[in-house]
DNA sequence: GTCTTAAGATAGTAATCAATTACTATCTTT
DNA sequence: AAAGATAGTAATTGATTACTATCTTAAGAC
């Protein structure tokens, strides 16, 4: 990851830039990571980022476009060939916990835009993000009604407001223990209730 | 509330500041307070706050413990005199998205503390109140697993995670929607589906 | 090898922030 | 009504912030 060359191109330099915000706001408030932590944190001078970026807005639009790529990706390849929704939803669930496990800065970021004011190109990119995982959650809703395995009277936009809330729980406890991998280790359990909750009774 | 009157007692005083503080965060992203922000909104001079408060990590204290406080007795209050755990769980749902929907400025303020890497003192009133919410949690798990209400294999750590997400999940949609009083309308339906989550078989 | 230029360093700027100061107005007590 | 205590004003402080202007270096094209 790290050359050692010292000059690096601009599509690489904003790469590296967009790695270190999310690495950064793994470990500090979003909201306080300054553009010199950011330079400091990827050996280069503060100035120097203004080379690659407009201004620091611009960078967390690179963030979460960074995010919300990577997570839609994840997701996508964690369901497919999976045939049955309820057995979808749970990779669905658990490639997403793993994700944020990974980068434990990401839901951070996501709430701290979400609850700017103003709508920040940074905001708009975390709306339409949560706009699309909410529409592949409820295709999945639909389905799993279809074949059965969902219970027939479920409220889709609960239910997908529920499956959200329940990674914001995890990510919430995480953040009380300041352990990360408890997220991992908790995952299961609490998707088991969550799964409970949807399925169809037997 | 406003007295016309310029001078305050401090005890008075102070406690309109943290109502202050409590309703900008309402509206605007909480880690962007500033100090002259807070004093605009109570008709002050900005530097009168330090008059009744040693600095503003001091503000950012009596804001959570005024939360820590309201919360809790308004749960407590709510549970009263219902015999039934599962009730009695759902009385305090309600209560607590309630009080969310009348404060929202509260649950960024409390994620906003969580997720400060340093152990201030606002972000430790915010740990202690979320440990005396899972103990009330987790005491009505217990006497619903007891009466039979709730599922003997329940695991009481994951149920709770998932109450508070249930209620985190919620103020997600409405940061999206940018639109309070969702919270209220889709509760009980949210709940619904923890409820089924978390109860013994029929 | 030299030349060109993209990328980085250095050293600024203006704005904003929390906090402090010297002074003033208003209550309270006797 | 005098005197002390309390609360507020207005202006200023030093630190920090995002952003910029200017000089320097390194890397690829030829």
């Amino acid at each position: 990851m790290d050359t050692h060359s010292k000059h690096l191109p601009a599509d690489e330099r904003r790469a590296v830039t967009v790695e270190s915000v999310v690495a950064l706001a793994g470990t500090q408030n979003p909201s306080e990571i300054t553009t010199a932590a950011i330079a400091k944190h990827m050996n280069l001078t503060q100035g120097a980022l203004f080379r690659h970026f407009p201004n620091k807005e611009a960078i967390w639009q690179a963030v979460m476009e960074w995010v919300a790529d990577r997570l839609l990706a994840r997701i996508d390849r964690s369901v497919k060939g999976i045939e049955s929704p309820l057995a979808a939803m749970e990779a669905m669930f658990m490639s997403h916990i793993a994700f944020v496990a990974e980068h434990p800065g990401v839901p951070r970021m996501m709430f701290g835009e979400l609850q700017r004011a103003e709508p920040t190109p940074a905001k708009i990119v975390v709306q339409a993000l949560i706009k699309r995982y909410g529409e592949r959650l409820s295709r999945l809703l639909d389905s799993g009604k279809e074949n059965g395995e969902l219970s027939p009277s479920l409220d889709n936009e609960a239910a997908a407001t529920l499956f959200i809330g329940t990674i914001q729980g995890l990510i919430m406890q995480s953040l009380l223990a300041g352990d990360v991998e408890r997220i991992r280790r908790d995952a299961p359990k609490v998707f088991a209730i969550y799964r409970r909750g949807i399925e169809s009774a037997q």
